[in-house]
DNA sequence: ACATAAATGTTTATATATTAACATATTTAT
DNA sequence: ATAAATATGTTAATATATAAACATTTATGT
């Protein structure tokens, strides 16, 4: 039975990891998975991964397990990768060169239409095919073409600048790489990656035991 | 009182952000705050603000709220930053050389010592003043070398033979950006940046409200 | 100086997430 | 053909995390 509650983000973080260690089983031509098996390789519970798959519909049957392909295609599904995303990087930096170059990102269905920079010496240089163009055109550029997916790899201090931008032209869907929160309206999502912060937990438990053993 | 249990990561993911929006109050010669004050401008509850700081001592007082000072330097003392690391970086592809140029690391006592590669194209050029080593160097140097954390920005497929030099080589501390888990013994402590699960999570919220609503 | 307001640390209650248990169905082997 | 094994979806139990309540202390203003 479907149950159409809302998603808590903890099973929505896991989904990626399904669709990954899938992925992977496809690849090795294993084409039946049972929650246990799939359980020992991925690291979750068997009971947690049966009742994650179990938000989304009846995906397994008694006795057999899970049909590797067909559970792979589901989730690429609830992921939402049946479909194709238009995306704008803004900020011709270092990260958003990395992001711009990631092939993968291609091959799932993000499709980069352009990039965008302040800097005079990063305007005009290519990046993919790409001409980075300047950030002054940003808006008249969102006007004219419809993007799903806003990029922000600017410094901290013009992020929200960028993300009013982005607000201001419809744009729904943030992925924010400035070490910064955003204030966007409820109705934008704004997804994080704050490297800074990533690497400052990594700090915190590399020291955990000497900050509670030596007081 | 200071309770010396084990920390759950729920709490730990969430001191980086204290520590960027005490910085950001003592910017503004911000000296004092209150739970409820520090609750609205960081998205927590005051509770949760509360019991957070809790874990690690008794830093307010009663009636007045939290000097922000004291604060600021205590949560970079909890989260180690009063020391520095030394960090070695796998893969001077894109994600590699984004990572080595964030100079924010180095402000926080992340120090650069090695970048090394198995592209020829890549070995000898110079990132931040760093030449770019054959990887096939890399146990030698980490012998000669020592080196707290070992970033990972190798393709997949790598990822798990570089993790194992790093073992090998006693390092304890992997920041990995290779899209896979690793495998690692259980001292080891590993932080991932999956940077598209993070995407993919983007997508699935982005198209739950489809998901659900056309059934 | 005293009363009121503010704000902590801590305890209690609630909500959420995870794990275990189980009834049911399918597969496999004899 | 039948019994045993497998493995699901679901419900119940446990554990964890978050929020609210509160008793106590400090600060502030008259």
């Amino acid at each position: 039975m479907n149950k159409k509650t809302m998603i808590s983000m903890a099973v929505i973080r896991r989904l990626p990891k399904y669709q990954r260690y899938l992925g992977e089983l496809l690849n090795n031509d294993i084409t039946r998975i049972s929650s246990k098996e799939l359980s020992e390789r991925i690291g979750f519970t068997a009971s947690q991964i049966r009742q994650d798959l179990n938000c989304f519909g009846d995906f397994g049957q008694q006795g057999y397990g899970y049909n590797v392909r067909e559970l792979y295609d589901e989730i690429s599904k609830i992921l939402g990768l049946t479909r194709t995303y238009t995306t704008v990087i803004i900020g011709a930096g270092n990260i958003g060169q990395a992001v711009a170059n990631y092939s993968k990102f291609e091959k799932l269905g993000f499709e980069l239409k352009g990039i965008f920079d302040k800097n005079p010496k990063l305007i005009g240089i290519k990046i993919r095919d790409i001409e980075v163009k300047d950030v002054d055109e940003l808006s008249d550029f969102l006007e004219r073409n419809k993007i799903d997916i806003g990029i922000i790899c600017v410094p901290r201090t013009q992020a929200q600048v960028i993300a009013d931008i982005f607000v201001k032209s419809g744009i729904k869907a943030i992925w924010n790489f400035a070490p910064t929160d955003l204030n966007v309206p409820e109705d934008v999502i704004v997804e994080n990656v704050h490297l800074s912060e990533s690497l400052l937990t990594l700090s915190y438990r590399l020291n955990e035991a000497k900050l509670f053993g030596e007081e």
